[in-house]
DNA sequence: AGAATTTACGAAAACGTTTGCGTAAATTTC
DNA sequence: GAAATTTACGCAAACGTTTTCGTAAATTCT
């Protein structure tokens, strides 16, 4: 049913290790044998197999992804779908494919990992402190995360969260708002420092953060951020520009500005986060801090082939990717 | 490094075909010997190994997955990205992973799923005619196509394209809507379906499909609607409402209606198709016939499993999987 | 109690590779 | 032209399983 290397061997007239040798251009062949092996080979259809290369090399050229589901979400989150997108590609592009991890199944995180043997682990959206996670990030088998610095330990790649979002806030200040409010996500190390990034420019613009402007709501969830929504507009001091944690959030906020009656991009200015497909096809078109996916996930991939490939040589980068500004047409030009 | 059946079977005093079985729950073994065996196991921290036996038993519970990517966007389309979703977790609940199958690499379809044994391939939104995907479907390896017929050879699962879409255009007509213009997708037999459907539905209400009424776009182009949209908005014979080929294309006709100062869900109606989250999310919300992804991923991997499992006893099924019609507010009842 | 059967386990082959080592033949060296 | 070296290949073990078959010991049967 399947060629293997003794097919070839039998069809050549050689043994199957100088088939094996020959199939990857060994220098103890002669180039000679290497044509014939090579031609026959094609010839008969010979795929290598991968359960046998795994068993005897210990490499299985199989990487396993874990996109923490806190939501539910998982993919359908646009940015989430175009960083994996990234990562399959550039992983397809290194002879690597790639495996979604799950603790849902009867084998968790790294049980699963062991069981396929993946040579290493892309770690996406992945902050919370589960016993499964912490096993993982202890276990020898190579990490690379997102937006989570394990410094000395793993790489990992870290978005502009800082940087982007100070921009984001910076830009609608120079559209003359000061009374920003932000809605946050639930509480993570990207969620705190936007916070604290919020206060400290707040500070230095407008004195101080009115009570009642920082909110909480959940990331991706346009119900929540519908509901934060209307409770700016209900303060008695009303914001003039609501942050909101990402793009969804604030389409959900968009739709609950206009059902009160507010229209966004006119008397209300709005931003998200993120970048997603649809925010320049609302209208307003979203302004929004769009973030690189397809880079963060073509340097998750690369840091962590790295890793792998040089164990000896390589030392854990922490490598930032950065976003742009997109001013859409929602935050307005406050005179 | 890794803990073997060996070494189980050492830390026992047994043979490490007993562990073997024992870890089976094999009745050759004492119920004595399998407790033993198994807490031993559990102590070491055992894992099995895939790799020997893909190897062993040619059994690699590892399911392919091909996302045939006509536009690009691949899983950023949430429709998809929703499928896939699904997919993964039933497959992961069965016992199965599943690997993504690409042709961009240095292999094709076929000789990846080979390489990597896949017990069966997925194939979703495959519908181009590549010698690659014929290749594949002409293997002895196990298929599950979606909305790709291929009756005594292979189980497939189908979208309720042809009631959905007459649902939908059922829906516009008792909102009194006569004059219903089309932009439908690149050809494919959904397209033509939907063409075919929308044709005899006119000629039933109106007597005829003005002309210029059915226009040609891409599926998951905002853009290209866009520009069809402007075309219908100058029609000698303006329609009252507007198809989309799906949400997404319909949301750029949303877009391209506001700027030609149309507004939607009021001068003129306009629907879409998928479901997408953000139907829901913009104003007015979108008219469509929301597609039960959860379920069609149920039934393709459940359908795969079938037949990989039980060879001789399966016969190739063909599952419909309906949706359901989502109002919204974009269509306007005429009086 | 002896024969027949069942129970519980071990030995070993096989799956398709990679790779270290051995070795004839070919080539080079003096 | 003999010795030394290189070239080109084959042998065999190993990776971690599953599974068939063989067989002592335990049990059942008469």
């Amino acid at each position: 049913m399947q060629v293997t290397l003794k097919d070839i061997a039998k069809a050549c007239g050689v043994s199957f290790s100088t088939v094996s040798k020959a199939l990857k251009n060994s220098p103890e062949i002669s180039s000679k044998t290497i044509e014939m092996v090579s031609k026959k080979a094609s010839e008969m259809g010979y795929h290598p197999n991968a359960a046998a290369i795994a068993l005897r090399t210990n490499r299985s050229y199989d990487i396993g992804v874990i996109f923490e589901d806190i939501t539910g979400s998982g993919l359908q989150h646009q940015y989430f779908a175009k960083i994996f997108d990234s990562i399959n590609e550039t992983a397809n592009k290194l002879g690597y494919d790639i495996t979604f991890l799950s603790n849902s199944g009867k084998r968790n995180y790294l049980a699963q990992a062991k069981f396929r043997g993946c040579d290493g682990i892309i770690m996406v959206n992945s902050f919370h402190k589960g016993n499964d996670v912490k096993e993982l990030l202890e276990s020898e088998i190579p990490i690379c995360t997102l937006d989570r610095n394990l410094k000395d330990r793993h790489p990992s790649v870290m978005s502009d969260n800082s940087e982007g979002f100070r921009s984001l806030m910076e830009y609608i200040i120079s559209r003359g708002h000061r009374k920003i409010a932000f809605i946050h996500g639930e509480q993570t190390e990207v969620t705190k420092m936007r916070v604290s990034v919020y206060r400290s420019i707040m500070k230095r613009c407008n004195g101080a953060v009115p009570d009642g402007y920082v909110l909480g709501a959940t990331y991706h969830q346009p119900e929540e951020a519908r509901v934060a929504t209307v409770k700016l507009l209900e303060h008695s001091d009303r914001p003039t520009c609501i942050i909101y944690p990402d793009d969804y959030s604030a389409l959900g906020g968009m739709d609950a500005l206009v059902s009160y009656g507010v229209q966004p991009g006119k008397d209300i200015s709005l931003a998200g986060y993120d970048g997603i497909f649809l925010a320049k096809l609302v209208t307003p078109k979203l302004a929004t801090w769009e973030q690189n996916g397809t880079e963060i996930g073509r340097q998750l991939v690369s840091q962590l082939v790295n890793s792998i490939e040089y164990p000896e040589t390589y030392s854990p980068a922490t490598i930032k990717v950065s976003g742009h500004l997109y001013e859409g047409e929602s935050v307005v030009k406050l005179s």
